[in-house]
DNA sequence: CTGTTAGCGCATTCAT
DNA sequence: ATGAATGCGCTAACAG
């Protein structure tokens, strides 16, 4: 910076505040100082500043398998929208969702001094996480359940769930069987709610629900079982994989999709539309939460305070997996 | 640090060496130190030491859509290894892979002042990037070719696409069509140039490749068209999205899987297990081309020079989409 | 093994 | 509108 300001031939402060305060500065000057600047090649060193202002400039995202397709498009909207605020991204992702593992992720991101973290822990031991954190770090939760002690931003998962459900219902089955997320997982405590509370509404037969966990694996092997009940003629699964094994099992049991069993995902993962036959799905703006979630953020960073909940509205997508009941 | 040098009756300096070379402080100095630290909850300064060191223990990945299947999980692979070595991970997802937008990510990340670069960008204009990079920053490329300028980390394409055109030729197929990825693609072009290979070796005839665009949709399509020709018996498909449209499409069209056509498709995502039929495929190890990704960079780092390039094999899975020829 | 001195590159404060 | 002095928190180099 001493250089910059030799060549331009000011002091090392007014180069400074041309990078900083570009308008406190007269333009002849600025402009001179700006030549330097490019010829020099001058890059501020991040951590000189960062020393003095107390501001690091990153922010940290705490999740668990990142390969997940919700997780990353969060991670990806989140990455977007931070860059729009010139802030950089650093990631802690999990093995477990556990209470250490959550605050180990937070220390490792805070010891590099991150300005803040949003956590996707989709998980109900992630809750008991979110409790013990450090009090002077701000903190958002994307897809967290009702009392977490920080902001969240999430899709609302009982009213995706609720749609699926009256969809279903709106086709003339008399009631709708679920393949769940494991229970201790938020959003399939979501789904679970909302689908039962649309089945309330229309007074039907509320069935045991089926406890998946995630993967087209489990959704095959449900799938085989519910092959075998007549009875099954519409299944709303908490997510696409599931959806996708469900299909399978059902098609080599003899039983047609949508003919005999009409089936709902979740998610609408981009292969969904490809399934056979193309599956009608719940679509979650990830992207959208992402956004919602690093404002959030970005609020507390900026000292406004209070619990605040940014629900994200999903959608429904209908293809050739749903059809009138027979 | 002064306070927690003063509780523990030492200097600032000694504590800085607890903390850096814990073997240079007499063990019970260290522990009264350790309890000092413990008891105020010090927690080091980020900045003040990058400032002095020149190092920020932080690497970046620039990366185009992380939502992907191959960049999610070696961004996964990356920063699984980066912890273990006490490194973060930061991230720059790019909108597209022009010379450009990359410059502008490792730009991005370098004011930073991450410590070194990880670019997944499986694009021919990466090339072309990475010749433009500033000199005095340690850069990996995942998945590149073969001219780049960097040391490279990367799946053995033309080795799997041989393998799964190999494999279908044993079952008696006579030759073996390939619906490929764009062909400024890197993966797209190591594939094509594997699977020509392997019909070469063989005397096979070569038919001209189809070119998709990576998603289901452009699998579904060429799929449609395929289905026409009853010469078609042995499709070799890019990626596993392609291969669940062609599935679709020439099911559709009345054929069989296997029975009348084979498919073999690349990537093994999750889920190919559970299309219909299970999918024949190659699986790469994503996770392994990060760790290995990483250990270059960290090798760069420490001033070991010279172009390397960190093959990984990927491996056939053989499932049910494949059989002999009738 | 431990302490002292110095300075990393920048922004804040107070002058001019 | 610009400059000079000061210190952010830490570690490298040297001294003891």
């Amino acid at each position: 910076m001493e250089d910059v300001a030799g060549l331009a031939g000011v002091s090392a402060m007014t180069v400074s505040r041309v990078l900083n305060a570009p308008e406190k500065v007269r333009p002849e000057t600025r402009a001179r100082v700006l030549a330097a600047v490019q010829e020099l090649g001058y890059r501020p060193n991040f951590a000189a500043r960062s020393l003095v202002t107390g501001r690091s400039g990153v922010l940290g995202v705490v999740s668990m398998d990142t390969t997940l397709y919700g997780p990353a498009s969060t991670l990806y909207g989140i990455e977007r929208a931070a860059r729009q605020h010139d802030y950089l991204v650093s990631i802690a992702s999990l093995q477990a969702l556990t209470r250490r593992s959550i605050a180990e992720g937070v220390e490792r991101l805070r010891s590099q001094s991150v300005d803040g973290v949003i956590i996707i822990a989709p998980h109900e031991s992630a809750a008991e996480g979110l409790r013990h954190l450090p009090k002077d770090l701000p903190v958002v939760d994307v897809g967290g359940g009702e009392g977490v002690p920080v902001p969240v931003a999430a899709v609302d998962q009982a009213s995706g769930a609720a749609r699926a459900t009256r969809h279903l219902l709106s086709l003339g089955h008399r009631t709708v069987w679920h393949l769940s997320g494991p229970a201790n997982w938020i959003d399939a405590s979501g789904r679970i709610r909302g689908w039962r509370s649309a089945l309330e509404a229309e007074g039907c037969e509320i069935p045991e629900p089926l406890v998946g966990d995630w993967s087209a694996q489990s959704g095959y092997e449900h799938g085989r079982r519910m092959a075998h009940d007549p009875e099954i003629t519409a299944v709303f699964a908490a997510n696409d994989p599931m959806s996708l094994g469900l299909l399978r099992a059902l098609r080599e049991a003899g039983k047609r999709v949508p003919e005999d069993v009409s089936i709902v995902g979740f998610d609408d993962v981009p292969e969904a539309a490809y399934f056979w036959p193309p599956l009608t799905t719940v679509r979650q703006n990830f992207g959208e939460v992402g956004g919602q979630a690093l404002q959030l953020l970005l609020d507390r960073i900026g000292g406004v305070e209070g619990d605040v909940r940014r629900m994200v509205e999903p959608e429904l997508v209908v293809r050739e997996s749903t059809a009138q009941r027979r």
